[in-house]
DNA sequence: CAGTCAAGAAAAATCGATATTATTGGGAGG
DNA sequence: CCTCCCAATAATATCGATTTTTCTTGACTG
């Protein structure tokens, strides 16, 4: 055939990256609940592939501690509780508060930019309409704020951190609304403190943000 | 047949699990270096199982960021460097600190005795003889020191950066020797403080025991 | 001579079928 | 009535072959 597949572009992702992308959102917003059983054959009729790709796509959310695996008896969703939403967010606020401290004080011009970028794409977003968006937009803006720590390592932890926090999220309100909280404040006076360069300021507003979030979630978690 | 399996113990583990163990001690010990291409067919053909619990064990082993996996062009060990290396035993001491501190606090006695003991059979195994045996009963004592603070994912993190530094270890001297270092000695006055319930001293010893760690392997690593 | 392209080779990814192992429900024995 | 064991069932784990994709090499063009 004469077709030609741009070879640039699309380059469709692999059945196991795609299932991986799809069962982590899955997760993440409790389509599939915490702690359920996940059968190879259900997920595998779900997502139209074999088993192989299924497999290795939970073996890779195991990375991520969104997916438990027990030797020879398959896969689960991992188990949520308050005491577990309780360590995440203590260790989001000891470790995020490490990398923005080193992230300011390695502040460039371009990080800067970037970072009131990111702040402004998320402020255009508006939660109600386009939730998926939204919450993108939210973890981008959160990550730039560490990224220029330049520690992989470190921000490979808060991202995952991130993301176990973000089911609580949708755990306690269907990812609702934050009740009388103003957010968009909170975010702009981190902002703000990074851009200025103060570090203990910024820092201290994401502790705060973070108490918010936890007294928060933590009153709509009770019925667990 | 009327053969019976012993229905009790052995319970052979799958593949998977025996091929993850086993190139997970290849990666630490080096003998596949970092950085190397994971090619399936070639692990395949030295496990004598098929391509799927090679693939499922290599995605597993991203998990503890022994491996890494680009889409569609498969599996490498983990690259090694100097500011890895760095940034590892930076986070560990901020990360151990914090661990071994909530389990002071929380001290009981079972957990001393369990703590004692790992001590105990450290102290015993010889490393020259058994370099697998002493670092299993290394290892064991050192998560033992944290494991009474009872946050699960804080320990996961430890866990995953012991396991890194190991690796490192191997890297800069086969496992040899620890020049001129005590280790017991250091390791005492961290068990003795623990013991005392001094989570201070405990805390600083621990510390110390890592800048040691820090400064020998660091020269060790110049030629990386 | 550098850069481009395509064919061939190599490797990764995937599938469908099969072997292995856990789970479940029911019945015999205590 | 409860416990233990076994067979039937369901699910996991694994294999071998096939399909895609990437990588390599070398000839061709400008």
């Amino acid at each position: 055939m004469n077709i030609q597949k741009p070879a640039v572009s699309p380059n469709e992702p692999s059945a196991t990256q795609a299932a991986y992308l799809l069962l982590r959102k899955m997760i993440l917003t409790g389509e599939l609940p915490a702690g359920e059983k996940l059968k190879i054959e259900r997920l595998r009729s779900l997502l139209g592939t074999g088993a192989s790709p299924v497999r290795e796509a939970l073996s890779l959310l195991t990375s991520d501690m969104l997916v438990e695996r027990i030797d020879q008896r398959g896969f689960r969703a991992a188990p949520a509780s308050l005491k577990n939403f309780q360590e995440i967010l203590s260790l989001r606020c000891t470790m995020e508060d490490m990398a923005l401290r080193q992230s300011i004080e390695r502040a460039t011009a371009e990080w800067e930019e970037e970072l009131v970028l990111a702040h402004h794409r998320m402020q255009k977003t508006n939660r109600q309409d386009d939730v998926q968006g939204f919450e993108e937009a939210h973890k981008a803006f959160h990550m730039q704020l560490l990224i220029n720590a330049d520690a992989p390592v470190l921000l490979r932890f808060c991202s995952q951190l991130y993301d176990l926090n973000i089911r609580y999220r949708f755990l306690a309100a269907e990812g609702g609304d934050y009740g009388k909280r103003d957010t968009a404040a909170e975010h702009r006076s981190i902002l703000d403190a990074a851009v200025r360069g103060d570090a203990q300021a910024a820092a201290v507003a994401l502790q705060c943000h973070y108490e918010q979030t936890g007294k928060y979630l933590e009153e709509a978690l009770v019925a667990l």
